[in-house]
RNA sequence: GGAGGGAUGGCCGAGCGGUCGAAGGCGGCGGUCUUGAAAACCGUUAGCGGGGAAACUCGCUCCUGGGUUCGAAUCCCAGUCCCUCCGCCA
């Protein structure tokens, strides 16, 4: 449900009259957050008016909508059909209940009129009853549809229809047999698996040292670079998000196995990324124009269970339950939105330039893109050990799809009705993948990893991680 | 975990079950006065959804969800959030 309105609301107490917002946070432009239950993920409009258009976009993901359009169409309909009857009966009974009171006051008598009430109270009840029944079912179809894909995305079945737009750096080539990360982290004593096994199961690490400190280097210098150049307000949310928070980003209602669910009578997840509480940020609120885009940076570890991928990945650090993340997220006017996102994907390569990681931009096909993605490009870095390019990041525009279901609106002009945001979200990048480039990339003969230089500062100056490095 | 107190429009703050979508104040906007400004005075000022070219009109909205009633901001039940105190605690 959403948040409580108290008086003491800090919105509240924050609300400037001035006009200009403050640079940080966004400030509603009401304070209280009334939120009903989320309406659809896609524009009921456009469903109406465009069904084919609709059938065949989703029809091209790999996640298509396998359910049945018409009926949703059909329950649209039926629920256009009761409302006007509703407000019939209701605009009755305000009237009835008018005269009952003129009656009252001028001592006429009133029991015909009573009469007349209960018939047309009963009236609603029984309007009320049906609506409410159309609108679940109609709700429960609705948010398990996928966004439409944008026109500029290629359309493909599987992830070799994506298309690489651009590459930087050449794969790394070594003198000697290179080694996977999960034999050079070990040797050198700053990852360990077999202990992470021993307190917490399969897919977990412990990293010790000099890997510890690498990890802390790669969040301060992505936050760092991301606030100080870049233009995003740093943020440290909850690591744990309700199921209206996930239901807004698109994790909920569908991809529950992939969560971790907090035991008891917690309606609570484990973040799966930073994604979900910085979107959700602004969830119910309608936003100042001239405040967007606005632009949030993240550190979070992200927690995910997984579920479907035995066997996948199974040695080193790619897929684990538990993983760093700095994350950016922007909200953006429909008509800037495309311009962010191309933006803030390259707020991400630049993290790998500086890193001196090879890698490539890749452009999604239809059939590879995620629930509430319209549009998306993936960052793959280099890695060694596999001897081809790996994700590190992902970033996608989902127009208003996640606005639409977490009620993120903006006034144009700051007037006439509110439109929804459009959000964006991009890792920037993965810590754990990161360190893994770097671990690989960087290794030498001798077994230890020189650190790329923008990170030594954050190393105390450390250059080489060596064998037992603190 | 225990005990209390709260939640009303952009903000503060009233509100006997019956023209209450809500007094009053502040703020905002428009005007009078003024060389200009301030002050003073007058007027005006909620959101959401639907219909209409428009003036306009219908419905919903006083934390949320149920209930009582012809009729609920107001009464009842459940929940959420905030505040104060005690306990515990990084």
């Amino acid at each position: 449900m959403p948040g409580g309105c108290g008086s003491r609301d800090p919105r509240r107490v924050l609300q400037p009259n001035a006009r200009a917002p403050p640079c940080a946070l966004i400030l509603a432009d009401h304070g209280c957050i009334r939120m009903k239950r989320p309406d659809a993920m896609l524009d009921p409009t456009l469903i109406r008016n465009q069904l084919d258009a609709v059938r065949t976009g989703l029809a091209t993901r790999g996640d298509g909508f396998g359910g049945d359009l018409d009926r949703l169409v059909a329950l649209d309909a039926e629920r256009r059909a009761i409302l006007p009857a509703l407000e019939t009966a209701r605009h009755a009974r305000k009237d009835v209940g008018e005269r009952i009171a003129r009656a009252r006051r001028s001592g006429e008598a009133v029991d015909e009129l009573v009469k007349a009430g209960q018939a047309h109270a009963a009236a609603i009840k029984e309007q009320e009853t049906k609506l409410e029944a159309v609108e679940a079912e109609r709700g429960s179809w609705a948010l398990k549809l996928p966004n439409l894909p944008h026109t500029s995305v290629p359309v493909g079945r599987s992830d070799k229809d994506n298309v690489e737009v651009r590459r930087h750096g050449a794969p790394t080539g070594f003198e000697f047999e290179p080694r996977p990360h999960w034999e050079i982290g070990p040797a050198l004593g700053i990852l360990d698996f077999e202990r992470a096994a021993r307190l917490a199961g399969a897919r977990f690490a412990v990293l010790t040292g000099a890997g510890a400190r690498l990890a802390r280097a790669l969040i301060n210098f992505m936050l760092d670079l991301h606030t100080g150049e870049h233009g995003y307000t740093e943020v440290e949310p909850p690591f744990l998000a309700s199921s209206d928070a996930l239901t807004g980003t698109g994790n909920l209602p569908k991809f529950e196995d992939d969560l971790f669910k907090i035991a008891g009578h917690w309606d609570l997840y484990l973040i799966p990324t930073a994604e979900v509480p910085l979107c959700n940020l602004h969830r119910g609120e309608i936003l100042d124009e001239r405040a967007l885009p606005a632009k949030y940076v993240a550190y979070t570890p992200c927690f995910r269970s997984e579920a479907g991928s035995y066997g996948k990945d199974v040695r080193g650090l790619i897929r684990q339950h538990q993983f760093d993340k700095v994350e950016l997220v922007a909200y953006a006017t429909p008509d800037t939105s495309w311009d962010v996102h191309e933006a803030l994907t390259r707020h991400a390569e630049e993290v790998l330039k500086r890193l001196g990681l090879p890698y490539r931009t890749m452009l999604l096909c239809t059939g590879d893109m995620g629930f509430a993605a319209s549009k998306t490009y993936d960052l793959e870095v280099w890695l060694p050990s596999y001897e081809t390019f790996r994700e590190i990041s992902s970033c996608s525009n989902t127009e208003a799809f996640q606005a639409r279901r977490a009620g993120i609106r903006f006034r144009h002009d700051g007037r006439g009705k509110p439109e929804h945001v459009h959000t964006l979200n991009g890792s920037g990048v993965a810590v754990g993948r990161a360190l893994v480039a770097i671990l690989e990339n960087y290794q030498q003969r001798d077994g230890t990893v020189i650190i790329p230089e923008v990170l030594r500062p954050y190393m105390q100056g450390l250059e080489v991680i060596e064998p037992g490095g603190k």
